[in-house]
DNA sequence: AGAGGTACCTGGCAGC
DNA sequence: TGCTGCCAGGTACCTC
């Protein structure tokens, strides 16, 4: 389901509702999640105080005094604000309550999501200390795509669905991104010259931007921390649409598999 | 180091 | 109706 767009959407959501707010207690119906989530997190997170909830990538990390609680949605995961009448349904593996009985429910129908508890510097946590810049950063600019794809010969989509490279770009949003910049998903990355590079870094911007403003992509279920759902799929240009004209040139857009991950582009427009 | 494939898990859908 | 196979928004980890 998720990504960067969705995981700031559930942040924006998650946040007015939580922040500041005391953790009374922690229920796990279902640890198996991609990682076990960790047993002491009953122990720990009681009394403790949410500080601040940021995102990094696709990683939403919790902070509190004694440590951080980072999450991660895996491809179908969700987070809702609902109360402790409210009976948890199917996948709705965690409940995070707070004092006011306000409750962070995730739910996450194939267990790729994680859970974990961090008391260092979530910064040299291993799964965060070797991403790629935030693609809406300053950072994220033409020099810094154009030094990462030299000598490169993985197509360029996979390489910017690479989180060692930018964070937070997905599969939806990786093909929009490579329609926007005019440049097809199959070339070597290594062959984009600097003028594509920089079409590219602004259609990532743009795209995850207005993604953003829509409150993400709903293909099937995501929904925002009140349930409901994004409205960005009505803006995906080739996302889904293979066979289906091109919106600026009509011819069908193409569909194929690249890195076993479906990818869709105009043949004519994507060069 | 880079490229490519596999694994984790559940459920919806097409085809037979 | 029921079975099989394929597909799905992610990404760590393995091998070559």
């Amino acid at each position: 389901m998720p990504e960067l767009p969705e995981v700031e959407t559930s942040r924006r959501g998650i946040t007015p509702h939580i922040e500041g707010k005391i953790f009374k207690n922690v229920i796990v119906r279902q640890a198996r999640l991609r990682w076990p989530v960790p047993e002491s997190l009953a122990l720990d997170l009681p009394g403790l105080r949410l500080d601040s909830i940021e995102r990094r990538g696709k990683y939403l990390l919790l902070a509190t005094a004694k440590g951080t609680l980072i999450l991660h949605l895996g491809m179908s995961g969700n987070l809702r604000i609902t109360a402790p009448e409210q009976a948890a349904g199917k996948h709705d593996h965690i409940d995070f309550v707070f004092a006011d009985d306000t409750v962070l429910r995730l739910n996450d129908q194939r267990k790729f999501g994680a859970v974990l508890w961090c008391e260092t510097d979530t910064k040299a946590h291993p799964l965060l200390a070797n991403l790629g810049p935030e693609p809406l950063s300053a950072e994220f600019d033409t020099g810094y795509l154009c030094r990462r794809v030299a000598g490169r010969a993985v197509p360029i989509k996979s390489l910017i669905m690479d989180s060692h490279i930018v964070v937070g770009v997905g599969n939806i949003y990786a093909s929009e991104a490579l329609f926007l910049a005019s440049v097809q998903p199959t070339r070597p990355a290594g062959q984009l010259d600097a003028e594509e590079c920089r079409q590219l870094v602004e259609a990532i911007k743009t795209v995850l931007q207005q993604a953003i403003e829509q409150g993400g992509t709903t293909l099937r279920d995501f929904t925002n921390a009140d349930g409901k759902p994004g409205y960005f799929k009505q803006s995906l240009r080739v996302y889904g649409r293979g066979g289906q004209p091109c919106l600026s040139c009509a011819e069908p857009i193409q569909h194929l598999k690249i890195g076993q991950r479906a990818s869709y582009y105009c043949g004519n427009c994507q060069r």
